[in-house]
DNA sequence: ACTATAGGTGTACGTTGTACACTTGTCAAG
DNA sequence: CTTGACAAGTGTACAACGTACACCTATAGT
């Protein structure tokens, strides 16, 4: 075992597992291999699998950090605030681990998922919501959360220089018949001087969903 | 070329797509490879490459693809009735196509693709959406749109058989400690017997959403 | 009849996940 | 103090993947 007690201390799997989000951040998730994730941790590929059963496991426990890094809706709030605050977190949580947008209900479930999930849907409940509309108002802000974090990955530019890029993409497409898309047209002047701003934007539609629930619930 | 010309017909960018969508939908996109579509075509995985130029394009072509099958807005309907055509539409094209749910603003986008958001778009606008309030209504809509069709892909047994599988999934992580989640022990209970619909319950926020509009447009 | 070209083939390389057999540092029981 | 079990890290190897490159061959235009 060469050196190892004097250069490195041992493995776990925490560590792998935080390293593996670390990794995931940076590299995405198609550059996020194995061999890659061994690398980083100064250990030959095969050491990994003494603590993850193997890739997809790896996933699971990755996505599981992911969910305890969401707020749980705070008991001391009305189920309005409390709703919006969580679903903040959670935007903000998938913006910080973009990789795992299309993988937070796809996985086994941890026990901060399981967590999570109980405590949104208690809130409701508590707060006087019917199973039936719990459920649907649940159905509602997830949907919401998760396909605006996945928009926001797709087209979201932060900086100019992506949104540059995306658009030359698109001109490309279109070629010479600028004039059959009148309305991306007008996106594309418009946009961009519009101070466009995503969080702003995710408020709006949420607030828009939490307006309409708030409304049933009376 | 042995016998090519007496037993099969030569191979084209479309039929190669066609091919690679009907291989997708029922291999799943984890399973779908080149060298699996090239045996499925009866060719050898180069011959492939004639067509297409890589992987990547050839997820561009299979998206755009998805795009075409999406019922555009009616022109002769209002906007509401017309937005919830589309949004109907592309739930089903979605779930016809599930491999294709993360990926529909994330590839280069195809003429399909423009077709529909420009359409989209028009809509809105000739019913009186300032550009602005448009926006904010493409985006929630589309959010739900596609955040819904993630859950469903991920949580949604149309089997009674996987709604079990899921069941014990989840079961086994809850081990003991199931007084822990009253919740979700909640929802195990009660959700079998209550007839959920995933197409209702898609309907359910998108009027949600949509009356939501229809208050602010006014 | 000749040749350019489009379409299909065969081989080969680098990268991936991981099975399996091995070494080695640590520690408990005799 | 020895022994021997066990946990952790190593090394080799394999199948499957995407695809570069050189090659063949059937057809079409001159």
């Amino acid at each position: 075992m060469k050196q190892m007690t004097a250069t490195r201390k041992p493995l776990s799997r925490a560590r792998v597992l935080a390293a593996a989000v670390a990794l995931a951040d940076e590299a995405g998730l198609e550059a996020f291999s194995m061999r890659g994730l061994a690398q980083e941790l100064g250990v030959v590929p095969m050491a990994l699998y003494k603590h993850v059963a193997n890739k997809e496991e790896l996933l699971d426990g990755m996505v599981d950090i992911v969910f305890s890094e969401i707020e749980l809706p705070p008991e001391d709030l009305d189920w309005r605030p409390a709703m919006r605050r969580r679903a903040i977190s959670t935007r903000e949580a998938l913006r910080r681990h973009s990789w795992a947008i299309g993988m937070m209900e796809s996985r086994h479930p941890g026990s901060a998922n399981l967590r999570n999930h109980n405590a949104v849907m208690g809130c409701l409940r508590k707060a006087g919501f019917s199973f039936k509309l719990a459920i649907h108002a649940y159905s509602v802000q997830d949907a919401y959360i998760y396909g605006f974090a996945l928009q926001e990955r797709d087209t979201g530019f932060e900086t100019p220089d992506s949104a540059g890029k995306a658009a030359q993409s698109r001109a490309q497409t279109i070629g010479g018949a600028l004039e059959s898309y009148p309305y991306l047209t007008e996106i594309a002047r418009k946009l961009p001087e519009s101070a466009y701003d995503n969080a702003a934007e995710f408020a709006w539609g949420l607030d828009l969903i939490l307006d309409g629930l708030e409304r049933l619930l009376r």
